[in-house]
Parts: C-alpha cells; structure tokens; sequence
DNA sequence: TGTTTTGTGATTATACGGGTGACATCTGAT
DNA sequence: ATCAGATGTCACCCGTATAATCACAAAACA
C-alpha cells in the first residue's frame, strides 16, 4: 500500500493525488472527509487532488452535496495510464526524429569504449549487437541468471551464416546452454582469471563477455555485494579493446578450448 | 526540440537531464563543454545529469580525458522507458491487488451520476460499457470523430443476442455509421435538441448518449472552442438520469423513429 | 612553468508541492 | 428563523528539491 502510493508517484502523481488514489481504491466511494481520514491527506486539500485526478481520467466525481468520489477501475486505470505512456513515447519519437544530428568536425579519438550500467540495459544491448551480427558471434556468460530468454531467442533468431560459440565458466553451466542452444558450438572457458577478480578490497566476478563479428566487445561486470552489473563497450576493427579480445582468441584462450560440440 | 525536453520531463527526467539527452541526441557524441553550449546547462552540471542518464540506460559514457557522452540509439531509449513503465505498471496492479477494497456501510445515495472528463477517458468507457452490454445498446452519435475504429469494434465483438441501434444527428453521419456497422439498425435521431444547446453564452454541442441495457446511461458534451470532452454517466436501474433515458425512448423520441435498416 | 581545460564539491537562489488556516456557503437540527 | 456543524474555495506559509553559481584541485597543453 505504500508500495502503491510510491510506484503512483513514479509514475508522475504528486503525493497527494497518489494517497488519494489508493484511498478511494479501497474504498470503492468516498467523500472528501472520508478519504482525508483514510489517507492522512488534509481535507482541504483533498478537492485540489481529486481535480488533478479527475483530468487524468482515474477518478470519476459524483457532483451532490457533499461531492464523492470514486476511482475507476484497476484495470480502466492502467490502460489509462499506459495510454498516457505511450502518446508521451510517440511524443518523443517524433520530435527526436524531425531534429536529430548535427554533423560536426569529427574530432573523437579512434579508441572508443563506452560503459552502461544495469543489467536490463545491458541484456538489451547484448541482443541488439547479437541480432546486428552477419558472421561470427563468440560468447561467455559468467552467471546463470545471464542465460535468459530473451538472449536465448535473440541467439536462435541468427541466420545459418552465423557461427555461434558459447562458452560457460563451469561444466554445469554449460550443459545448461547447451540445452538451450543445440544449434551453437558450446565450451568450457579456459580464463580461469574470470572466475573471481581480486582488486584492492572489493571482489567483482565476470558477467558476459561478447565478441561480434571480430570488431565489437562488450564486456560485463558484477559486484557481488549489490548486484549491479556494469558493462564495457567497443567497437570498430582498430578498437584496442576489440584488439586485445581477438587476440586472446588467437592464443585459444577465449574459444575453442576442449570442444565437445 | 523544446517538445522534446517537454515530454522528457514528463517521462520523469529532470530539466537538465531532458535538455542534454536531447543534446547528446543531435550531436552523437560531445564533451561536456560542447554540451553545454548546445543545451545551455551549466557545464559543471552536465556531468551529474549525465551520471543519472547512466543510470538509467539512456546514455554511455566514454571514461577518456576529457570524458565523451554519446546517447544510446532512439529505439534503445524508448525500448528501456517502456521497459521502466511497464514493470511500474505491473508493480502498481500488484499492490493495489493486494490491498483493495475496505467494505463500508452503504451511504452512497441511490442517484448516483458521475462525472468524467477527456476524449480518452470517455472513450474507454464506452467501450467497457458496451462490451459489457447483454441485452440492449441505444448509442447516438453526434460527431464524425467519436466514430472511431475502438468503438466500431467493440460493437462488432457483441453477440448476436445484443440488439443495437446506433443513432446519428444528421443522415450523412447515419450513412457513414451504416457503412462500418452493416449488423447495426442505423436512424437519424428525432432530438434536435441536442444538436446545439444555447446557455447563459457558452454553446455545447453533444457528443455521445449512450444507452446500455436500459440501466447504464453515458452522455457526453463537447465544448467546441476547447474541444475538451465532458461526460455524465449513470448506472442501476432506478437511477433517475437512467430513468429519464428510458423515457425518451419510451416516448419515441431517442430511437427508432424513422427507421431505415 | 604558466595557462587553459576539465572534473568535483560546496553554496546560493528559487519554484513547487506539502501543510495550515480563514472564510463563505450549504445543510440539517432546534 | 436561527444556529452549529459540515463542506468547498482561497490564500498563505514553509521546507525540500532542483536550478544556478562559485571555488578549487587535477589534468592537459603550450
């Protein structure tokens, strides 16, 4: 319930319409009196939220003597909402599109590495370079909870041209990806220094580690202690980071190493 | 482009982090001082709202000296705002499951008549009112544009035990209704009165009047120099607007005069 | 070495929203 | 008719968040 008030206000309501919101969904009707007891809003100030509430089309108001007020239903709200949402997202399409680009003297440098933050960010980025892939795709994922679907189907949706290599820190693991990918060429990695990276005090174990085409890497990160994963990102041929990860490939460290499939 | 900074803002980013996801957006990649100057944030600002950018996926950061922001693709930032929605959606419909309703005595007058504001809203409505329809649907329509393919298909999913008639205000608009809903009985409705009703000064012209198994009633008006859409709606049998509804029809007024289909 | 650029942190100003009270109106009881 | 309580509208205060500016150390450059 606070969770609700706190998700409302995430989603763009003031607190007040927020707690006026949840109030009158538990209550299915109410006057104006009732919800400020209910949801420690003062009374006064219940008109002004039910107004604002009202233009968002989440509540509906009763004109008597005194005013009630109801809020729509769950689900009239959500797509109400969603509604909303998405005209905003169209909003922003457009006006992005119809500007767009400065062209500019390119003065940045040949050696571009990008960082991300977040592991849905990152999972996004990682299919988009995947499906973008015309010849070879080498992959290592260092963490079950990596091997989602929406990798899976990004991995399966690949032309036959494409040579997939999956890799796994563990045996376990890779039976695990094997299952899920017949059609790819699965490993057992031999970076052994991936498993558990010991820096000054603080310990962060590989995530993934993707290769595509020779010319684009990203490789992730996760900080045991909070979760968040971080990620580095290059791309381009003479990208030094690409370099370094063909290289290592080269010297069968990444790839190729024990076979099965 | 101040569109865009607009809708950002009401995506939940803050005005500085708007105007330079919008600047990164038309510059592919820039420095903090180039953004700056294309965005007029103050450049030692530049980097905390770049920071929450990050955070949220929507930009990278290039770690160099001095350091290099680009903005993840257009699709990208849209896929991860939807993404950011949808779970607070998900997690707003959970809670409010949860919790809900608090059953009370029962002081709710028996007229009650609600009130509802916005094209979108009224037009969702509509649409729940008439899929939940098990009898009878009187719908008249008083401007081509709330003609719209929603409406359109929620009267196409009714079963066959559902009569419907669907009234307009002059025969050109029957014509056109008659063309999308060939099931429907179609008529020129004898309410003239409704085509432009003259108060104090302000002129109303009506929008919808719909009639659900004579018990739910949804009248709406259209103020024609905003455009804004406003509706009453009543539900239960004894429910005096409803009543009045019933009346009219009674008294041939509101349908099957005239009847052509 | 001196100068500019870059990044970080602290500080000030301001606008918005939360919180409170005055007041006119309405309602229902006496 | 009168009065007390309830109701709805307004105006106002105040604290926090955020916009805006400044001070300064580190780095780059010449």
């Amino acid at each position: 319930m606070e969770e609700a008030i706190e998700v409302l206000q995430q989603l763009g309501l003031k607190e007040y319409e927020a707690r006026c919101f949840v109030g009158l969904s538990r209550l299915s009707s109410g006057t104006a009196k009732q919800l400020s007891e209910q949801t420690e809003v003062p009374r006064t100030r219940v008109y002004d939220a039910i107004r604002m509430l009202e233009a968002q089309g989440l509540v509906e108001i009763q004109h008597s003597n005194p005013q009630r007020f109801r809020a729509v239903s769950l689900s009239e709200a959500t797509e109400t909402l969603r509604d909303q949402y998405e005209a905003r997202v169209e909003r922003l399409h457009d006006a992005l599109n119809t500007i767009e680009v400065i062209e500019e003297k390119d003065d940045s440098p040949a050696q571009q590495v990008w960082a991300l933050m977040g592991r849905e960010v990152i999972e996004n980025r990682t299919t988009d370079l995947i499906r973008d892939a015309t010849t070879e795709i080498v992959l290592v994922i260092g963490d079950e909870v990596l091997l989602t679907d929406d990798l899976v189907e990004s991995l399966d949706d690949l032309s036959n041209g494409v040579e997939v290599l999956v890799g796994a820190v563990s045996e376990d693991l890779e039976r695990k990806i094997h299952g899920e990918l017949p059609e790819a060429t699965t490993f057992v990695t031999g970076l052994e220094w991936l498993q558990s990276e010991e820096t000054e005090k603080e310990e962060v174990s590989i995530g993934r580690l993707l290769l595509v085409d020779r010319s684009m890497i990203l490789v992730s990160s996760i900080v045991p202690s909070t979760g968040e994963e971080q990620a580095i990102f290059g791309e381009g041929f003479g990208n030094g980071l690409v370099v370094i990860a063909r290289r290592l490939m080269a010297q069968g460290l990444l790839a190729a190493k024990d076979p099965k499939h």
